[in-house]
DNA sequence: ATTAAAGGCTAAATCCTTTTAGCTTTTAAT
DNA sequence: ATTAAAAGCTAAAAGGATTTAGCCTTTAAT
């Protein structure tokens, strides 16, 4: 923040240009002498010097900042965020988290600002369809890697936890304890997350030749008052009690535990309850919730790896499925 | 990232100088005729003129970004980011999030490297002691707002919960209820947060004339091994099973749980345990632990405004206590 | 001795805004 | 008819780095 390239020059009587050519390691191509090289190096250490980030961001268009977009900085996002922030530290880029709540308006309104802000690339937990994202991507130019939320297409880079898979191992152990009276609380009906899981919900069922009665599913949401609601109607609907509900969702769990405990809090002695995503707490709750543990660790690091990718190694695209694993408790 | 102001100087017939005036409303103070004012507003809305914030960041030395250095992403500071990040947008300021694993050393080159990347200002989840903040503040230009942990001075800017009440009266309750034989699992000694807890702990005690026997203090670390390692030390070396343990963050409740279900299933049968820090899955664990909520949007929003006090209201410093919420189950 | 090549470095343009100082034209006043 | 003031606008510098094109000097070759 202290000296400028032109001070240095300055102390080490040459021209700025010297000084930059040498401090970008150029100084063999521009036949700067070894011992000009060495001077200004040293004179370089000695004061510390940085070149301003800014001015370098200007003349190369290139702010070494990567946008995330995320719903919100809940459990997952918020250990997918960090180890973005750790692995894109590492390589110099600097991360800049905005939270859209869920709301496509806000997705929208934190794209179109952080592409003005001049980020390098955009990763995103997104909401947009495809119609959506490839009006956007005609609009932007700057790389983005969708995280968590896949757009199906062949040009679209993305990073998301099998989701399809995942669910359907879960749902396939009830089945093979012979419970297959399972209800589905799901979240938000267009996202990849709630479609996959719906599917690998429905497969593991079919496995065992069940079809899935669309009574027994419902998506309204991932807020943990959308869970309330659902487990309410499941409840209240039907008047025998499921062999099992799956959450598709922590939130939506949360959402289920509050109804029982406020509701019926001989739910479990009826119901086994089975979810996506896993937390720690879920370990020392009666009855055992068995549950997908998302890695998060490997999604935030195959994302940032396919950014970078793009970014400095010209590579394309690329789409990666992240295995999540079973805990039964 | 579009058009640039010569562009647009370019199509409205005047020069940048115009263009760039009228934009940032001196139109009156250079006389700018209405008629060419309007017709560059139109020209510029037409064309969705931004400026490009880079360029501007280079040359008004202010980039409209606030460094966030916090240990973790985690449920709490998690949430804080998240309405930091809410309130800055609003008032144009971008958020860049980094975490140090509550690593001394890497908060330092935290700090180092977003202060060269020319963020406006920094809230900091801080480690330092007053002599390293001070160090610190004598390089560092820019404002300093501590969050969540304050190092004591009258000059700094800090918001944090109201520690040691919170912990005071959550303590207090079990005296109350006549259990006074409690042990503490705290954190990272020379932080504020274990600090006031601490204070709070033996306050709470010595209100009802009891003196807290040092030997059931212990304070390893915030980490969920730390609290395992703390509960299995108060369960072996005590022959006497204890009435109550204070956890002072809920990843030490977390290792807490985790010891008592591998090694002492009955724990809550005898103790009754308390724990700053709450969290929603409590709420269904059996037995119920009470708790101490942190106002995280509070502390968040509060902290976010002296930043934004300091840089753009002339203000000085601020220090504010958030009042934090007792959850008895 | 002349020319070509190599060696060593730099001026100036560029990225895009903001801002200062000042230029030109018109109007008003004497 | 001057002069002063007001109106309306702009050139150029600044901010700090990168990069292109090219200048000057020395060495080597003919």
């Amino acid at each position: 923040m202290s000296l400028s390239l032109e001070e240095l020059a300055l102390k080490a009587d040459v021209s700025k240009t010297t000084v930059s050519l040498v401090l970008n390691g150029k100084s063999s191509i521009y036949r700067i002498s070894k011992e000009t090289e060495n001077r200004i190096l040293k004179i370089a250490k000695e004061h510390n010097y940085k070149p301003n980030s800014i001015a370098r961001a200007l003349r190369l268009n290139k702010s070494l900042t990567i946008g995330l977009i995320i719903p919100y900085l809940n459990r997952h996002f918020g250990r997918v965020a960090e180890v973005i922030e750790q692995n894109a530290r590492e390589l110099g880029y600097q991360i800049i988290i905005a939270v859209t709540q869920d709301c496509l308006n806000t997705e929208h309104d934190l794209i179109e600002n952080l592409y003005e802000r001049n980020v390098d690339g955009l990763i995103l937990a997104t909401m947009m369809n495809r119609d959506q994202f490839n009006d956007l991507s005609s609009k932007i130019k700057i790389p983005i890697v969708l995280v968590d939320r896949r757009i199906d297409g062949d040009d679209i880079a993305w990073v998301v936890s099998d989701d399809e898979q995942g669910t359907c191992e879960l749902v396939s152990v009830m089945c093979q304890e012979g419970v297959t009276d399972i209800y589905f609380v799901g979240g938000i009906e267009k996202l990849s997350t709630s479609i996959d899981r719906l599917n690998g919900f429905k497969k593991a069922l079919l496995d065992q030749g069940v079809e899935c009665n669309q009574s027994k599913i419902q998506q309204i949401g991932y807020a943990v008052a959308d869970g309330y609601e659902m487990t309410k109607n499941i409840i209240e609907r039907f008047s025998k009690t499921p062999e099992a509900i799956f959450t598709s969702a922590i939130t939506l769990l949360e959402g289920l535990l509050q109804y029982a405990k406020e509701h019926k809090p001989d739910l479990f002695s009826h119901t086994r309850v089975i979810t996506y995503d896993d937390h720690p707490m879920l370990d020392y709750l009666q009855p055992p919730i068995f549950s997908v543990r998302q890695n998060a660790e490997e999604i935030a690091k195959k994302s940032f790896e396919i950014m970078h990718g793009i970014l400095e190694k010209n590579r394309s695209f690329a789409q990666e499925l992240i295995k999540p694993e079973l805990i039964l408790r």
